[in-house]
RNA sequence: GGAGGCGUGGUGUAGUCGGUUAACAUACGUGCCUGUCACGCACGAGAUCGCGGGUUCAAGUCCCGUCGCCUCCGCCA
């Protein structure tokens, strides 16, 4: 080996084995613990921490030495020995052993430096503008690895069951519906605009017409919407699309892949096939499309016990059509009075008519349907819920929807409040739901896609749908979800190959022959060009990293991520432009006062 | 678009009912220290309390606005 910037070793991989080798190691100064005649230098690289040693006698080395700061940049040379006995740290993979210097070389010197890989608790906004410092914690290296770890095996997992990696376009058109495209200006047709993906859609679709038959991306998606803790506005997708497949070959092609995953990253063997849920069970039973089967707490349809209550805030729910469902609390009288009026707020918050609560205390029954209300119709209740002895009702009432959403929130609230939700990855809870509808009904009493408007209706719907016949808000779809631990981690379907359903299915929406020629004229050429019936699924690639790695917000797993405004911490994304490059595109922008301010505003 | 929380030396925090010199830890600088591993000890420097306005004899503290960070709702086919 020659001179250079070369190593021979990685510093955490030292052990008592390499004891009287002579080694190169390079790497930042961790910690410099200096004893006047005696200097230790921790020097960290991307393996771990090894102990230099330092003396007097070791001339040059032993002045660079004193002066190395934390995370100098060095190049060590010398032998390894082993630790006497009471020197050896236990706390350290390289703690029976240290590296006698021979030659210390500064590669680089870091000017004071904001925070150091070392400090605990500094803000995410100092950590985030000074992302390459905070990289260097173990830390965050291990959820990047981990990353690296989870894309690894779904490639491999893909590519052995056949599949092509193809890239698309990620200066496309813009489509409507969904979400807000983040917009490309062009400069050869100033006034057109590209628009980056929201997912590559149609054009897995069209990879399938082009007779790929297996293909898959990690693909990097937009979407100009407001941020939260688990979505950024750009994401990465695992995009998987495969013809001539049902729903279910879909499904046991990506569960090989999740057990892949799940094996390669947290070392968790997945139980296969995962577990299946209907959307209408889901809804019934967990008040969410999306349950987190960690825990059990299902509901009931107590409605028949409800009617013979007499208790009338539960008669006029039924008879306004309303449902009542009913949540066994396995809580051991752990629940106060306060956490019962909380989960009463959570379940009110989200529509329902009635909230309430019934437990045994004292031998009797205690309610917040108010002391009236009589023992027979409570116990009935109870009974009906399948409440065993000791175990609290929560009851919820009001129209259907209203009535499972506040399932939902009521047992996510006591499942939390029992300390029933564990902290780390696993075991995890992975499951299908499936049978969602094809349409649901917006705000504006107008359809809507539930999936994408590209997916497949149920066979049994399929004759209705295409005569103009029956009610469109009862027809089934060939859509399904994969949920892990409360997160929708995907979702994917069987898609429409046939030019006459896709029509049919745009009629619908509302979307008339022009616009459908005009939005996605290039992938009804498609369809008609001989079209494989086809389908896929999406698997959110930054949300699975963050479960896998037991982190709460997306920002852990990214290397370089967003603020929660959208802003980019280090580069100062989104930014001004020279008003020359907004002249060559043909844009006039009407200076909002916040651009200035925000320049004003940002702290040093 | 809405609601809430936060903003004080480089970093993390304290600062009571508005009151005199803004405190502590750490990092940083200088010196001492030969077996530490969150090394230790001494000394030193470092803040117009995010920004703007207002109330007051007096504002880090109270009020209004604004910017930023975080969380949630809306939004995310």
């Amino acid at each position: 080996m020659t001179e250079g910037f070369r190593r021979t070793h990685w510093a955490g991989e030292l052990r008592a084995g390499h004891v009287g080798e002579r080694v190169w190691v390079a790497g930042w100064v961790h910690r410099r613990r200096n004893h006047g005649g005696l200097v230790f230098l921790d020097v960290r690289d991307r393996s771990g921490v090894v102990q230099v040693v330092v003396r007097p006698e070791d001339g040059e080395a032993f002045a660079l030495a004193e002066g190395a700061r934390p995370e100098t940049v060095v190049r060590v040379v010398g032998h390894v020995r082993a630790r006497a006995p009471q020197a050896v740290n236990p706390h350290l993979a390289t703690g029976e052993v240290e590296i006698a210097v021979e030659r210390l070389e500064i590669l680089s010197r870091p000017d004071p430096l904001p925070f150091l890989p070392t400090d605990r608790g500094v803000d995410e906004a100092v950590r985030l503008r000074h992302r390459y410092i905070d990289l260097r914690r173990p830390e965050m290296l291990d959820n990047l690895r981990l990353r690296h770890r989870l894309t690894r095996a779904v490639r491999r997992a893909l590519d052995e069951q056949g599949f092509i990696e193809v890239e698309t376009p990620t200066m496309t058109r813009s489509t409507p519906e969904g979400a807000r495209d983040f917009l490309v200006p062009s400069r050869l047709w100033p006034g057109r605009f590209y628009a980056l993906p929201q997912s590559p859609q149609l054009f897995k679709q069209l990879l399938m017409v082009g007779g790929v038959e297996r293909y898959y991306q990690l693909a990097r998606c937009y979407r100009d919407e407001d941020l939260r803790a688990d979505r950024q506005p750009e994401f990465t997708q695992i995009d998987v699309e495969m013809a001539f497949v049902e729903a279910a070959d879909v499904q046991a092609a990506v569960e090989a892949m999740m057990a892949r995953v799940f094996e390669e990253t947290v070392g968790f063997r997945l139980e296969l096939p995962l577990p299946r849920l209907s959307w209408r069970d889901a809804l019934d039973r967990y008040g969410t499309d999306k349950p987190d089967l960690r825990y059990g707490l299902a509901a009931v349809d107590v409605g028949e016990a409800a009617a013979q209550s007499g208790l009338p805030v539960l008669a006029r729910a039924l008879a306004q059509g309303g449902a009542v469902r009913a949540l066994s609390v396995p809580d051991a009288g752990r629940l106060s009075r306060r956490d019962l009026d909380a989960l009463v707020a959570a379940g009110r918050e989200t529509g329902a008519a009635v909230v309430a609560w019934i437990r045994e205390g004292d031998g009797r029954l205690g309610s917040s349907f108010g002391a009236a209300a009589p023992e027979e119709a409570l116990s009935a209740l109870r009974a009906a819920a399948g409440a065993a002895a000791g175990e609290t009702v929560l009851v919820v009432a009001g129209p259907l929807a209203g009535a499972r959403a506040a399932v939902g929130a009521v047992r996510a609230a006591a499942a939390r409040r029992l300390g029933l939700v564990p902290e780390g990855p696993t075991p995890p809870a992975l499951l299908w739901v499936t049978d969602f509808p094809l349409f649901e009904v917006a705000a504006d009493g107008r359809l809507e896609s539930a999936h994408h408007p590209f997916t497949a209706p149920a066979d049994e719907d399929l004759p209705a749908l295409l005569a103009g016949e029956g009610d469109p808000r009862a027809f089934g779809s060939k859509a399904y979800d994969l949920v892990l631990n409360g997160f929708e981690l995907g979702s994917g379907s069987i898609r429409i190959h046939r030019t006459d359903v896709q029509e049919a299915v745009f009629r619908l929406l509302g979307i008339g022959p022009e616009r459908a020629r005009e939005r996605f004229g290039f992938l009804l050429d498609g369809l008609r060009a001989g079209a494989p019936p086809h389908g896929g699924i999406a698997i959110g690639v930054d949300r699975l990293a963050m479960l896998l790695a037991g982190a709460s917000s997306l920002r852990e797993v990214l290397a370089f991520p967003k603020s929660a405004s959208g802003l980019d911490p280090l580069t100062d994304a989104p930014a001004a432009v020279d008003p020359e490059q907004l002249a060559e595109l043909g844009i006039e922008v009407r200076p909002p006062a916040a651009v200035s301010g925000a320049e004003e505003g940002r702290s040093p």
